[in-house]
DNA sequence: ATGAAAGCGCTAACAT
DNA sequence: ATGTTAGCGCTTTCAT
């Protein structure tokens, strides 16, 4: 079932079904119906590497996340999903597994088989992820490099929220729980939140790097208890919820004894105990965004809307409450 | 960069640097390290889409899923990507939106991208899925279709321990909460709790169909609680979480009045409260082993391993207890 | 063991 | 508006 069959078929040339199929408005309105219908009945299917390999064009998207079991992407692919289908794309799901190396190697083999790529939560140096924008249309999420369109979540104003939340609980000793250590999203939160602290007259002190997991989480408690705080911000909920998990282990109270909060909100930040006060992220959102602006980006439309941030706020739970006496 | 600037640099014919790069063993042991030195020099990448052009493979296989936000998919997807990676393979993600035409649809326009298919879940009929069969290696997971390949969970036995389960601690009335009507799954697991029951000469209960969604679980909770039954098994954890949420809202005690079992013990079971009993599935290996099933099909070995049957087995938590006195 | 040449299915000049 | 022709980068006969 090839383009010829149908051409041979119709009695058209096989460049003008091609144009009949891929360009509907460069042929005749009759011409166009006649190939249209005998494709239907063929039950032609272009074939997409073919295709590509003239054109250039893949029809196909990239999309690279650090930890496929992370619950965090799974509303950023799903929205990736979404946009591309509507748009005619495959989506290819890519797993870095927090490894830069392997980030670069795995970009350089897709490179000629993809039309862009979207690079969520990269842990390249800003530098490289620029050198790749020469090669192929890139957006990137929740990171932020010169001159690379990108959809943001903007946790750091969240972490704010957080920092007044706690502060008005009470709080004067807040640790930051750091995330990855290559992780863009990581020092932006730290940032936000020494600014939020010093805006009160307060130091931040941070712990870590720890791994974007629960068992890190683990590890980040039994830290966290040592340094005496009434409070912490976790890099993101995984971490949070391993954190709420060996404090209840330990028989530490949550929120009496120590406050937590996490970022992202995802799956089962709701139900896990006590539930976890945390920064709602609009991450389906996110990647629809992200998708969108990489398509438009193919068609050189919109020179605008280079780096969208989106809103964060603060979904209080029950993680976090007053301060203990001391 | 293409074979033939790796020709023109080295002096040998695009057909030999060809042999070189992809099939080593049939060159001169010199020439191949030239070549494949060149290449590393040059930085050379194959061009993808042009090998499957000539070659009819695509070094890529879809993984179709029936919806990505679904946790139970984490740990396949991860398996798949793995297996996939270590073989030099890409994986194509496609969510099916468990819609059965969609997946139709879907199939047909990856068919000729991919060099095969892992259906997970699928919600096509028998029929559909064998004749994909003649026209792409598949492998499906958690479901059967004669003469298919598959990697199915061993639920039903899973399914059996639950009872047993239950019934050792007094229940009588337990209650199947059926997941989606088109699932295979769903259907194996009612019909071995059925058995199950059976043979204690109990009768098993079951109400649904639900979607598999934390939302279902909360109308099926409502319904649970009509039956009168002292116990359920869900089809699912996504739904025995939502019950669990939706019991605690109406202050009924789990497991003191009334007992919960998911099932495939996902990212979150062991967190929520209280922590889910469930079937723990190892959903990991299946994503690797349909994989591996699924490429050495390719080569046409080993017509053993046709069927694969992964053990289950019950984890009990803290959502089921002894049946209340009645 | 290596080279020459054809062609995979499609698109994109170019020609008509 | 449609047809003709020449590739895209690679693999694969078929020769040598």
């Amino acid at each position: 079932m090839t383009i010829n069959d149908i051409a041979a078929r119709t009695g058209f040339a096989a460049s003008t079904v091609s144009r009949a199929l891929s360009r509907p408005g460069r042929v005749n309105r009759v011409t166009r119906e006649r190939i249209q219908a005998a494709a239907r009945e063929l039950n032609y299917v272009p074939n997409v590497p073919a295709r590509a390999l003239s054109s250039g064009r893949t029809a196909t998207v990239a999309v690279l996340v650090s930890d496929v079991t992370n619950p965090f992407y799974f509303g950023l692919i799903r929205g990736a999903q979404h946009e591309l289908r509507a748009a005619g794309y495959a989506q290819m799901l890519v797993d870095t597994e927090d490894s830069p190396e392997l980030e670069t190697r795995l970009l350089s083999t897709v490179r000629q088989s993809v039309d862009g790529v979207i690079l969520a939560a990269s842990r390249l140096p800003g530098r490289a992820i620029i050198g790749i924008t020469a090669e192929l249309p890139v957006v990137t999420v929740n990171r932020n490099a010169p001159g690379v369109r990108s959809v943001v979540i903007d946790s750091p104003d969240g972490v704010m929220q957080a920092v007044e939340h706690l502060i008005s609980l009470g709080h004067r000793q807040v640790v930051y729980v750091a995330g990855p250590s290559c992780s863009w999203a990581n020092e932006a939160r730290w940032r936000a939140m020494r600014t939020a602290m010093a805006k009160h007259g307060l130091a931040a002190t941070r712990i870590g790097p720890f791994g974007a997991s629960r068992r890190s989480g683990s590890a980040a408690a039994d830290a966290l208890l040592n340094t005496g705080a009434t409070a912490c911000i976790a890099f993101n909920d995984l971490i949070a919820i391993g954190i709420l998990r060996r404090l209840g282990e330990r028989g530490v109270d949550v929120p009496g004894e120590i406050s937590v909060v996490g970022c992202d909100d995802i799956f089962g930040a709701d139900f896990c105990s006590p539930p976890l006060t945390t920064l709602a992220a609009p991450v389906e959102q996110a990647g629809r965004v992200a998708v969108s602006m990489l398509l438009e980006q193919n068609l050189a439309v919109r020179a605008s809307r280079r780096n969208v941030i989106l809103p964060t706020h603060l979904t209080v739970r029950q993680s976090s409450g007053r301060a203990p006496r001391r």
